[in-house]
RNA sequence: CGGGGUGUAGCGCAGCUGGUAGCGCGCCUGCUUUGGGAGCAGGAUGCCGGGGGUUCAAGUCCCUUCACUCCGACCA
């Protein structure tokens, strides 16, 4: 390709509304055009990058015995009625109606299409298990989209979907796609991803992993052991905490006038936040019904797990006189608002702590959970934190990162094909519900993230894997015929080897072709100038910096064939 | 959905107490230049987000609406 030839326009200022620096570098660069909120065109070599990841993730696919398949973009609301997720989804999925009247939605996820596609086929248990996949475009209305090409509303992503007909199945193929994953990732050149153990969100199921590009910016925040190597989506970490059990006391109703925040009430009584039991209120979206939880005074309510307990939707509660909830002075000691109650694990094994007395300015000090409000099941819903002990190991080893979620695997069980009445008949010719797994990657979003982790000042290094030419060869004097043939006859030479080349032809000053090649990101840079024709030689260096060298101009062509072939090799796995 | 901010040329921005629409980059033409975003000369580009109002006069003041954006909430 051509530099003239190319639509693309570099930019020497990024727009001020760019806040990460794959997104300045990106939009300078001229990768992708902004149309409307989350949603972007892309230009060529944004286009030859996603083509070339597309390309690994169907490699893997096929290695782990999958058939990419196509579903459609426009599907029925009658089908996700079936699974429930037609009301179960919030407007994140976009709903309308055909010309008959008909209600339709745009795919945002394709459990619904899988089955659809295998349930009246996969009818023995002979034909399990298997594996469709496809990439295709989705569309999410996202409520806030940020970062360029890390969070949109529309996006191409591969969705996998495996079926099975015992758990020990899924599970040995669960093994095989987080392998496979794991190659993806490599192959394409992310050098820091991690898979976390997640929480399943809207998706059902039980076990389920999230691949993690770490990275400050992040929005993902992960509790990571590098003692013993667990690794988890704070959202899905388990909490442990060490509780001194401590004296049993004598439960004491002690004034303490306008305390209401554990802060007031560690000055006021001398004490730790750990011993006292703090009150977090919410309420259910859909009921209202409150919830308290109490739970120990240093630590936080993790929601996502509150609301796994709890089974559906909480919002942080806004507290009315006639809740009969005291706010800043909750205990469990009679209480009687009509609330449900949880404590929280922290609790559990502590013979005295202070909690509030429901009454205006009265805390209890001495408080035994056991002993004065009864027996009660403990529930792990704290959040995980910076040198927390880890659930794993025990040992006071946690630290938090953040990170870029670029992929997903879900072990999904029978949600789907129980709710849409997928069913084979097993040796014994009793219907069963085949099991079914779920492996999601955002091939946009990996684009992006790539770019984050991978960059300098200048612009991003491509990883050769990936990056849309091998080669760009810059030259720097067009109107000289000497230099112009040598450019020439090298890109022809190069494009003989299957060397994907990128030549800058244009009439520009050498700074602003450096600039410009320095957004293009090409690992494989190749000067021709009149200055290197006087030495009999060409220039290459490599985008990452790690070689810079003359090449003799007769050799020219092969010894970059080589160095390219090098580069590919690495990632070759 | 809650709280801030911003809408003026392709991009980055200035435009105060109302009085002829501006600057830098980019783009086009010409000459000179040529190893890290060149210089000079000339040129093109604007429903000042939309609607309404106040005024002799509105980019500027008032009302309203829309969009974008940031921080939260939310999120396979």
């Amino acid at each position: 390709m051509k530099v003239s030839n190319l639509l693309i326009e570099t930019l020497r200022d990024a727009p001020g509304d760019c806040i990460i620096e794959s997104q300045k570098l990106m939009t300078r660069g001229g990768y992708m055009k902004y149309m409307h909120n989350g949603i972007y065109s892309l230009f060529a070599p944004t286009k030859r990058m996603t083509k070339k990841i597309e390309n690994i993730i169907r490699e893997e696919m096929d290695r782990i015995d999958g058939q990419e398949v196509m579903f459609p973009v426009v599907m029925p609301a009658s089908l996700w009625e079936e699974s429930g997720r037609y009301t179960s989804i919030g407007s994140e999925m976009a709903r309308f109606k055909d010309r008959s009247g008909n209600g339709v939605v745009l795919g945002m996820t394709h459990e619904e299409a899988a089955v659809h596609l295998a349930r009246n086929t996969a009818n023995s248990y002979a034909q399990y298990p298997f594996m469709i996949y496809q990439i295709q475009t989705k569309f999410r209305d996202e409520p806030r989209c940020r970062g360029g090409l890390i969070r949109v509303r529309e996006f191409t992503m591969k969705d996998a979907y495996s079926f099975h007909t015992s758990q020990e199945d899924l599970e040995k193929y669960y093994d095989r796609a987080y392998v496979a994953y794991e190659r993806i990732f490599k192959r394409a050149g992310a050098k820091n991803v991690i898979a976390v153990k997640s929480d399943s969100g809207m998706m059902g199921g039980s076990i389920s992993h999230e691949f993690m590009l770490l990275t400050d910016i992040g929005e993902d925040t992960l509790a990571i052991c590098p003692e013993c190597g667990y690794k988890a989506n704070m959202e899905a970490a388990d909490v442990k905490v060490e509780n001194v059990a401590g004296e049993k006391e004598e439960l004491k109703k002690v004034h303490t006038p306008d305390i209401k925040t554990i802060e007031d009430l560690c000055k006021f009584l001398s004490i730790p936040a750990d011993k006292l039991c703090k009150a977090v209120v919410y309420q259910k979206n859909l009921t209202d019904e409150y919830i308290i939880v109490f739970i120990r005074g240093d630590l936080d309510v993790n929601e996502t797990k509150l609301r796994n307990y709890v089974g559906e939707e909480i919002h942080p509660a806004i507290i009315t006189e006639e809740s009969g909830i005291v706010a800043g002075f909750i205990g469990a000691v009679n209480q009687n608002a009509k609330a449900q109650i949880i404590f929280d694990k922290s609790l559990e094994g502590i013979e005295s702590t202070v909690c509030g007395a429901n009454e205006v300015d009265y805390h209890y000090t001495g408080f035994n959970v056991e002993r004065d409000y009864g027996k009660v099941d403990y529930v792990d819903v704290a959040k995980i934190f910076e040198g927390a002990l880890c659930p794993c190991c025990s040992k006071k080893t946690i630290t938090i990162s953040n990170g870029i979620e670029v992929g997903n695997i879900f072990q999904l069980g029978t949600k789907y094909t129980k709710s849409m009445n997928m069913t084979y008949l097993d040796q014994n010719g009793v219907a069963q519900n085949p099991i079914m797994g779920c492996y999601g990657i955002g091939v946009g979003r990996l684009v992006a993230s790539i770019c984050e982790e991978s960059h300098d000042d200048y612009g991003p290094i491509w990883p050769i894997s990936i990056a849309p030419w091998h080669v760009e060869i810059c030259n720097l004097r067009r109107k000289n015929e000497e230099v112009t043939a040598l450019c020439e006859k090298l890109y022809d030479e190069l494009q003989a080897n299957k060397v994907e080349v990128l030549y800058d032809d244009r009439d520009m000053r050498p700074g602003s072709m450096f600039a410009d090649a320095d957004l293009f990101g090409i690992p494989v840079r190749v000067v021709v100038s009149p200055k290197t024709m006087e030495r009999g030689v060409v220039e290459v260096s490599y985008r990452d910096k790690s070689f810079k060298g003359d090449i003799a101009i007769d050799e020219a062509a092969e010894k970059i064939t080589e160095m390219v072939n090098e580069l590919l090799k690495q990632y070759d796995i």
